[in-house]
Order: C-alpha cells, then structure tokens, then sequence
DNA sequence: TCTTGAACCTCTAGCCGCTAGAGGATGTAG
DNA sequence: CTACATCCTCTAGCGGCTAGAGGTTCAAGA
C-alpha cells in the first residue's frame, strides 16, 4: 500500500503543505521516494498524521505531541521516564476535560433558551473563575 | 477597583503584550486610561481575560473565542440564531471531550505500566483511527 | 509510444497568534 | 523631588502553518 501525498492529505484531512512541513521540523519521518523524488506513504504514516492533527486540534503543542509520539516509539525507555512524562499530560488532559465539560454544560444550557433569557448566560463565568490551571507546572 | 495592566497580568496569567495584542485585536475591550495614558482595568476585564486564557488553551481559535463571547454581551440577539452558533460549538465540545477522554484513558494505563510492555503501548491508535471530526462542518 | 494535465517538487513569502526588545514616559514610595 | 519599577508605542521575530511561483513527474488515454 503506497499514497502519494495527496491522498495521504485526503484520508488525513491534513493539508499537502502541512504535512511537507511536519516532516521538516521532524514529526513525521521522511517517507520514500520515487525515482523522480516523490513522496510514497504507507498507512503507518496515516495513523500517525491523525494523531497529530486530533491533538492539535485538542490544543496541544508539536513539542508535547512529539513527546507523547515518543512514548510510542521509545520501548527502550525506563519505565519511570514514561511514567513522568505521561503524568504531566495526564494533568494537563484532565484539566481539559474539566473545563471543557463546564463549557458544554453551559452552552447546553444556553441551547434549551426557552427558559432562560441571553441576560442570564453565564458562559464567561464558567471558565473565567475557577482556575484549574493555577498551580499547575507547565 | 481599579488595576494596571501587570496586576491585569498576575491575576489572569496572561502576558502584558497579549494583552495589549488583544485589545488591538479587539478581544477586548479598550479600557480607561490615567491622564499619562496607561491603562486601568475593572474586574470584568479579569474575568473574560480568564475565560480568553482557558477558551485558548482549550484549543479554540480567536474568531470562536470572539463568538463565544458575543453570545453573552448581546442580548438583542435572536433566540434561533444564538441556538445555531451554540449548536455548532457544542459540536466541537463534546467531540474534544471524547477524544481527550480516550486519550486520558490510555495514558492512565500506560502510567499503571507494571503490568504493561511499553511496547503494547496504543497511544496513536486511541486518536488516530475513530475520526470523530470526519462530518464536522469547519 | 507519445502526449497531456493533474499532481508533485522546492523555494520564498505571508498570515495568525503571540513574544521580546528598544527607547522613552509615567507614577508611586520614600 | 527623586528613583526606579512599571508603563507606553513601535518594530521585529518566532511557531505553526498556508499560499503561490515556477518548474518536474507520472499515469492514463490517443
């Protein structure tokens, strides 16, 4: 199985451009060629690209994603190595959840309107006052 | 109550320039200024400056961020469409929320890992392959 | 086999969302 | 009335893409 990078940017939904410069900054190893230098990828390369682009869009940034892509690859790691470094994202990614959850609580709330006028959404104050993120390290 | 901008800054864990950036941007709201021009803020400039803060780290860009605040600044809005830009972003939500939870769940496996090789570690796989985002509009 | 056009290549420049620094003015505490 | 931390504006740079110029490749059809 080989795709050029086109169709790897259509089953990943990631732009060619984009994935052009992932391999550049060293997030997605560089595939091979044909003859006339195009690339070909196989479908451990579409699973990995979803990865990223699912935890961009969760607001993650390339370093942390690398390192998480890392934990993956790295079998040769300590177990206490991994152990630190997934901690620290399992922190962060619970914190997301928390807060995100506050949000689709009010927003859900906001979508049954018929009871509650604009005047009273408290959207803001669903995440403006609780501070999660406070004493956390990053 | 009346804060300068580093005070601004210390309360929200926002950077004096962002928030300068932001105003330009208009995110927020320019606010009084001292006879010498620098500028003092209230206590609702804190609470959106944090709600701006967590929308961000939770991945959302500018412009939702911006709509998400202008469902709670304008009451003159209809009821159907604030139901419509609600709708759309709960979307959004409860998607990251599924995928955050997937990926919580398999780190947390990962840090019981006495009983698990790294090498049967399914990180990629937990993001990669269920393609939740496939039918969303953006 | 040869042609043709979509898709590929590299390279450079630009956009968004900040962030840092220069160079100078403000304002509060002593 | 200093002193100096903090503020101001302005410009430039960085991370993470994205778009476009100008040229090459390659598979499908004549």
């Amino acid at each position: 199985m080989s795709l050029t990078i086109g169709e790897l940017s259509r089953q990943t939904q990631v732009k060619v451009p984009t994935i052009r410069y992932y391999e550049q900054i060293g997030l997605l190893a560089e595939p091979a060629r044909t003859v006339g230098q195009q690339r070909r990828y196989g479908s451990d390369d579409v699973r990995r690209l979803n990865f990223i682009r699912h935890a961009r869009e969760l607001g993650f940034e390339v370093d942390a994603i690398r390192q998480l892509l890392d934990l993956t690859a790295a079998p040769s790691r300590s177990c206490g190595e991994v152990h630190e470094i997934t901690k620290a994202h399992l922190t962060e990614i619970k914190d997301k959840i928390v807060r995100l959850t506050a949000l689709r609580d009010e927003l859900e709330a906001m979508v049954a309107c018929d009871h509650r006028k604009i005047s009273e959404c408290r959207i803001i104050e669903v995440l403006a006052d609780h501070g999660q993120c406070q004493h956390a390290e990053h």
